[in-house]
DNA sequence: TCCTTTATTTAGTCCTGTCTAATCTTTTTC
DNA sequence: GAAAAAGATTAGACAGGACTAAATAAAGGA
């Protein structure tokens, strides 16, 4: 049994790793608007009950079983947010405090009920995977960089097919797994894109390797 | 903003009291398993915070502010209890705990929007009144003494028209408000009762007595 | 009434989770 | 490659909430 706090920096390290960064103590503190002092005391509590592994000044990775319960957290949290929104009528912006709540709520039959109430959904209203009682995470509905309009917002999940050349070339331009990409332009030319990858960073890509970008909205 | 200890032992308080008897420090611990001496501090929380008056060895009574509070508590559990029996299809057994969890859950604009979602409803699974956004309680669906049968057990909740003779001749046999009822037996000659109020202790009340006892199941 | 029993409170301890301040690593910069 | 900066950890303090043990108040019985 996790207390709150433990069950919250566990969520928030799976969180950060999920977006593709490394789990860094200063980011968990950040995160849970707290000090780093109490973040590494916190890990250090969760590795010795073998949640995660913790190397000093290096980061975090989790265990199968803390990755597993992050995900009943995340569960818990996608499904109250579905429920607020769906059943309830709460705005999908006013969900997230109560759900942080929610989610502390241990139940799991009341998880699994709650789940069938709603017709058992995959995503929730922000279009976020649910876990389902395994852990396992639904396929996303991805869609290729070639697919999106200019002005989309969209975040890079998978690369197809990645060879060596292409992951250089990615990795010259600072893209990774996470990336947020804000299509400006699309030439009609060649097919191929302007995009930010910050406020003030433009790149080019090509059409060829836009075909091998999986994207997500947003 | 109470703590979930604070909201805890305020609702132990609440509760007692509307049982009729008095609040003291021994009750209050054995409700939350609990030492005495830990809910004799926080009675001094509570006091301080303008929630309940506190007279040392005397016991407690409620403030109108503390009897607020716990009545937003009370209406919290109930709704949720109803929520977690009436769509999730929990046994009505089962819904207690939970709902112990759901209760502390802080957000005015849930409770209400829950209730609205549930239809309003004015009692729980139980049969208990909700309170409601203003913390009054839906009249009671009492009955009379005289419309129960043989085997009821029932709770004394109002007299009606209370005399002094009236009062005078319960009191002589120790029934008051609160008092637990078990039908025992009814006379077909003059409509008298036979009942329990203690396992070894009989009365007998005539009709017209009788007709002056409101009561509640269970 | 005095003494015993029971109920309550007080005093002091411990555990959890947070903080600040100080120390120690790692990374960056010149 | 050494010094500075940034990041992380450790040590020590503190508040909340629980406990045990000891002291105190109220209630009952001889």
């Amino acid at each position: 049994m996790l207390s709150r706090s433990e069950e919250d920096h566990l969520k928030a390290v799976y969180s950060l790793l999920q977006e593709g960064a490394d789990a860094f103590t200063n980011d968990v503190a950040t995160r849970l608007h707290t000090k780093p002092s109490s973040v590494t005391v916190m890990l250090k509590k969760l590795a010795d009950k073998g949640l995660l592994k913790h190397q000093p000044y290096r980061g975090v990775r989790l265990t199968a079983k803390g990755r597993g319960l992050a995900l009943m957290l995340v569960r818990k949290h996608r499904l109250w947010e579905t429920f607020l929104v769906d059943r309830l009528g709460f705005a999908w912006d006013e969900v997230h405090e109560v759900a942080e709540q929610l989610e502390h709520i241990s139940s799991e039959k009341l998880v699994d009920r709650l789940s069938h109430y709603l017709g058992e959904p995959a995503f929730d209203p922000h279009g976020d995977p649910i876990p389902d009682r395994d852990g396992k995470l639904p396929e996303r509905p991805t869609l290729q960089l070639t697919d999106c309009a200019v002005g989309d917002s969209v975040r890079l999940v998978a690369v197809k097919d990645p060879s060596d050349e292409l992951l250089h070339l990615l990795g010259g331009k600072g893209i990774g797994i996470g990336a947020r990409l804000k299509l400006v332009a699309r030439h009609a030319f060649d097919g191929s894109f302007e995009l930010h990858t910050a406020p003030k960073t433009t790149h080019t890509l090509s059409a060829q390797v836009a075909a091998h970008l999986l994207v997500e909205r947003p």
